[in-house]
DNA sequence: GCATCTATTCCTACTAGTAGGTAGTCTAAG
DNA sequence: CTTAGACTACCTACTAGTAGGAATAGATGC
């Protein structure tokens, strides 16, 4: 039912978002991906903030759907969390939103607008939770071994998935981005 | 000789990078913290570009000194890194300058002028070494274990800082920054 | 079958405000 | 009497957002 132009316009958004941040872009950017005009996206999103935060919405949503599906699919929650670094390794190295977008706009965090800092802030504690119990579901299944607490190894692997990304952007070489992730993960394994 | 102008321009755009990202803040606000008209500024920095470049010189600047200075004054290597993360933690604490302003413009990357992409990855670059040869002489030292080679070690610590600053300002808490750290710290123990 | 009503979607044309940057003037100090 | 540093006044380009009209398509009444 639903025309499928609001959804370019917010995938349209969300590339823009992923490449430039939320002040380094505007509607007649989104406008001329999207190739309509920019007074037709206010009629599907009407102010930039709506835009963000559909952008933000959808992004979480798929998130939601996409660890519930690692969930239940894989056994292993090692592997779980092994799927979602090559997720992103695989982002970075096609340059397809080769970025978390919250994390990017966590950046710029304090000149936002209140509802797109809320969503940032929803989308950082879906994801350190979602770590934190697939970790504590890792040491009971025996693949994971957690030097500290659950809470602690599940924010550092969030901040250092973060951080690689930011590395791999700024040297301009996803081989970082690999190698450190591969760290990450190879640090879980109770073998050490 | 020279004015403190241009020094109070450079630390006010220093600021408000930190703050907001390059496309985040305008000549306007710069003139409006310093307590001079727009138009003053460009008398010292003739474009934006100008100014976000001296700011990073500044920055790196700064931190090569910083750096010189914890290489000479602190016998052991795994204490610099301490005191680097504590450095930081104060300033998150302090919400004085809360974030590394070269890991909030590689967030930008894409879409910054070539001049400054020039200056982040210098930046990067020269951290990631510094650390690299911090933990080189650590495991020399014997207060530093490295699990992975130093490169790679290097390049984790980096980017769990950095990622760590991205957490702590999403979430407004500034414990995720020490938490995070001190488990990266720690982790170079070599009585692990 | 055909006209009409309604809502959706996109358009052109516009607004007020802000962006970075320029031209030219005034002033004070060396 | 030149120069540095600040100013007023302005420019063009772009920003998000608005007003109102044209085209489309689906449903309804006769």
């Amino acid at each position: 039912m639903s025309s499928n132009t609001a959804d370019k316009i917010r995938e349209a958004a969300h590339d823009l978002i992923a490449a430039r941040g939320y002040f380094g872009f505007s509607y007649a950017d989104v406008a001329e991906v999207v190739g309509i005009r920019k007074a037709s996206i206010h009629h599907h999103f009407p102010s930039k903030v709506d835009l963000v935060v559909a952008a933000l919405v959808q992004y979480r949503a798929d998130m939601v759907a996409a660890a519930k599906g690692l969930d239940s699919k894989v056994v292993d929650p090692l592997q779980r969390l092994k799927l979602y670094v090559q997720h992103w390794e695989e982002c970075i190295r096609n340059s397809n939103r080769p970025i978390c977008i919250a994390a990017l706009l966590s950046a710029e965090l304090p000149a936002l607008p209140d509802p797109i800092k809320a969503e940032v802030q929803l989308h950082f504690r879906y994801l350190a939770g979602w770590v934190k119990s697939t970790l504590r579901d890792g040491a009971k299944y025996g693949s994971i071994h957690l030097e500290h607490s659950a809470e602690v190894e599940a924010q550092s692997f969030v901040a250092v998935v973060h951080g690689a990304m930011l590395s791999a952007r700024a040297l301009g070489t996803p081989d970082v981005f690999t190698s450190i992730s591969k760290a990450a993960l190879d640090r879980l394994r109770p073998s050490n």
